[in-house]
DNA sequence: CGCACTTTTGAGCGGAATCAATATCTGTGG
DNA sequence: CCACAGATATTGATTCCGCTCAAAAGTGCG
């Protein structure tokens, strides 16, 4: 994991569309800026651990981050995958000062990194305009993550796959298709399922017009997903 | 469900202990209370659906809500269960403009009521004195979600039934005892488990040395759960 | 072209849901 | 105080979903 102060334009760009920074005015991001540094990661890089000490808050930028925790015997469990926009860690701002759950690079991954005590600090005096972008970006992280919950407790595998399929083609009109952005595996974690039931769950859907080559996913039919 | 405006003492009381205004200054708690009215609900009383337009939010000054998802066939799964000091539908404030889950009590319980566009329109002109509240509510709502993600995946029913015994009975010593302050379904439901479910677990503890009678739990062994 | 990694397929198993029946608890009125 | 009704909890039998392990097939990169 290899860290750089210079700001290019890119990272500016990636930086400022951001959902925690979207809607921001410019002197609070400016000022939210100057707490940040950069990080490349590479797939399988540690982001941080549970348990250690919190001493940043993160965004991505580019790639894909999961934060996962790890039962007593060593098996893993994903709790959210973040993608180019998302933010973690950043329930820590108001309280908390270690992570609860490990964050691993699931790709080439480009990450903003916020100082914990900085942000803290310029959020006292600034009329509140940094806990109000907070506060917004974790009711987000916080519906996404009872929608998972929902999901996980109420759906089978082969509908959690017609849903997460049905997300990624809003507005689209069948026969619809897109291309997965991350690796099955990732995938199937997200879903909270090991790769082999994706696989199955996949070819399940077949037989309802789902047809998957790689990373391209086409879809016939819309409307038989949405009946299961 | 009936509403009165009026502010009796055990209320006012209720209201300080709440989580989301136990750290605020006395200012902002007091335009905080202007925006609240009191409710009353009895078992089974539903406080609003899915889909509803979104008028309040809600804090639990006594009993139990539970807010929960239907699936298209009917069946139902907790999202969350919330007590006495737990408040819900605040992650709209700051985005979103309808329930995203129902939310029905559990058990007689009396609930603050909070006008989300006075909120709103408060926590506008308040130097984030509001916000920080609900960053730091929100904050604490999800890292209790994200964990009962990571317990759901990784745990099965007997372990998270011994996890939930153990966090109830944080500072004791073996043997410890407590009081369930719900109904076991209600139990049930929050772990997300068939109530045939729980039943079973804790006839698999008997094993080691946990007896229920009623709603008093009994623990000989802290360690033997702890090892799960 | 070959090696490493990812994904798929197959077989077997185990955990929890469901359905159904019985037991226990709670509160009410006789 | 007891009898009874309705709700709540337990127990039993069965089914099904998804995990695990193992092996084969596919994919991509040097």
């Amino acid at each position: 994991m290899n860290r750089t102060l210079l700001l290019n334009e890119r990272k500016k760009t990636l930086f400022v569309e951001t959902k925690l920074t979207s809607s921001m005015d410019m002197a609070t991001m400016n000022r939210l800026m100057e707490c940040a540094t950069f990080a490349n990661c590479y797939p399988r890089d540690v982001v941080f651990c549970e348990g250690d000490r919190a001493t940043h808050f993160y965004s991505v930028l580019s790639g894909y981050v999961r934060l996962y925790r790890q039962s007593s015997e060593g098996r893993e469990a994903d709790i959210r995958v973040c993608g180019p926009g998302d933010s973690f860690g950043d329930e820590l701002i108001f309280g908390g000062d270690t992570y609860e759950y490990h964050a691993q690079a699931a790709d080439k991954a480009m990450l903003a990194r916020y100082d914990l005590n900085k942000v803290r600090s310029i959020a006292e005096n600034d009329n509140g305009m940094i806990a109000r972008a907070i506060a917004s970006s974790l009711s987000g992280q916080l519906e996404e993550t009872m929608e998972c919950i929902a999901n996980d407790r109420l759906n089978t595998a082969v509908q959690r796959v017609a849903n997460f399929i049905l997300e990624n083609c809003e507005g689209q009109d069948a026969p619809a298709s897109f291309r997965l952005s991350f690796q099955k595996s990732l995938l199937a974690g997200k879903l909270g399922l090991a790769p082999e039931a994706l696989s199955r769950a996949f070819a399940s859907l077949k037989e309802l017009g789902v047809n998957v080559h790689g990373r391209i996913i086409e879809i016939e039919d819309m409307d038989a997903l949405r009946r299961l």
